[in-house]
DNA sequence: TAGATTGTTAATCGATTAACAATC
DNA sequence: TAGATTGTTAATCGATTAACAATC
């Protein structure tokens, strides 16, 4: 569904006003039968004879992915990855606002990037009681992400990003958990570079 | 196969010398006709009644993802995501050396990060006639990437590992192409908080 | 040899595609 | 009304799981 909000968002700066499944699949490389089933899953936002409203679909696929509501996020890691997630302004149009930074390198402490403070990771707590914390970012060492993933369950967060390079080990799996294993994607860049050579 | 491959690592890291699919299959929360049937595919590593060696199966899943052999990679954008790339230093492990930068910020010019010098836009070609160039990341904006891509794509490279928001148009089909959408990902995150609410 | 565990075939499941009736 | 295009059912395909014979 991402995808779909992505393109619709795109058809709409293009100032496109309707779409079939016939033209969107052409654009998207999947199947027109792939996306009124897919998007039938969600609801009838489509008409008969006249295709799909971009504008109506976009905001739809908005509701079913959540963004309605602000989501706040804290990036435990202030380096070089965890400076870049909080300097990107694209995230805050989606409503994924960056709060806040943790580290345990004393030389941070009291820095702060675009805005957006680095404290110590022994603040943690205290912050944590003053401000909703929906999803931390994990781009720490792996070694640490277990135990303060389950901190952070503690202190009643919902969701982890996690850049760290090991798949999380929770003690509440009501907690989720999106992974984005950079190391694994470009070994699978170079497994298809393998494969295309054919 | 990244994941596998990930797992045999720490597997290795902690000693371990031989494992069966049925272990393999506990640690990494897949079954274990799974892990037998996906190993198969490419070979006959194991051996009844012992399992497998994991030494071994680390270095034959290394040659199926193409780890034997380095790749250069060139970073286009050298913005903050672009900058935190060149400091990584697990991918020079894998075997992915970040050679270059390149930016159309003239203040940037003559700069360098972690060793990798920053360049102009505009030396890309000359860079490129002086240097075996595999991948290129793309972090820059997406309105320039499609033609960026294409000109790298004339220039004789194999790969991208694309940042950028969007996905792209390529003239050659035998260009790899590996896309990490954050943006995606955080929506995705937000879709799957609202579905384990139930 | 007996026990363990793979390699491999067969059965199941889910996701994708095709087809077409419903309807705007 | 006729044409266009969705919603939805049925058919196909591929991937996952189960089962077990092969074999170390």
């Amino acid at each position: 569904m991402p995808r779909y909000y992505r393109y619709l968002g795109d058809l709409l700066d293009e100032g496109v006003e309707r779409i079939s499944s016939n033209e969107l699949s052409e654009k998207m490389k999947v199947t027109a039968s792939q996306i009124r089933q897919d998007l039938n899953n969600f609801g009838g936002f489509g008409q008969q004879g006249y295709g799909y409203n971009v504008q109506y679909l976009y905001d739809e696929i908005g509701k079913i992915l959540g963004l309605e509501e602000q989501h706040n996020i804290i990036v435990i890691g202030a380096g070089n990855l965890g400076q870049a997630l909080a300097n990107y302004s694209k995230f805050q149009k989606l409503g994924f606002m960056i709060i806040g930074l943790f580290d345990i390198n004393p030389a941070l402490k009291g820095e702060s990037q675009s805005g957006v403070p680095i404290m110590m990771l022994d603040e943690l707590e205290d912050f944590a009681s003053k401000h909703k914390i929906d999803i931390a970012a994990f781009t720490m060492p792996k070694y640490t992400a277990d135990t303060i993933a389950n901190r952070l369950v503690g202190l009643g967060i919902r969701a982890i990003w996690n850049f760290a390079h090991l798949d999380l080990d929770l003690v509440d799996k009501n907690v989720v958990v999106e992974n984005v294993h950079l190391s694994d994607s470009l070994m699978q860049l170079s497994y298809n570079m393998l494969q295309s050579q054919d």
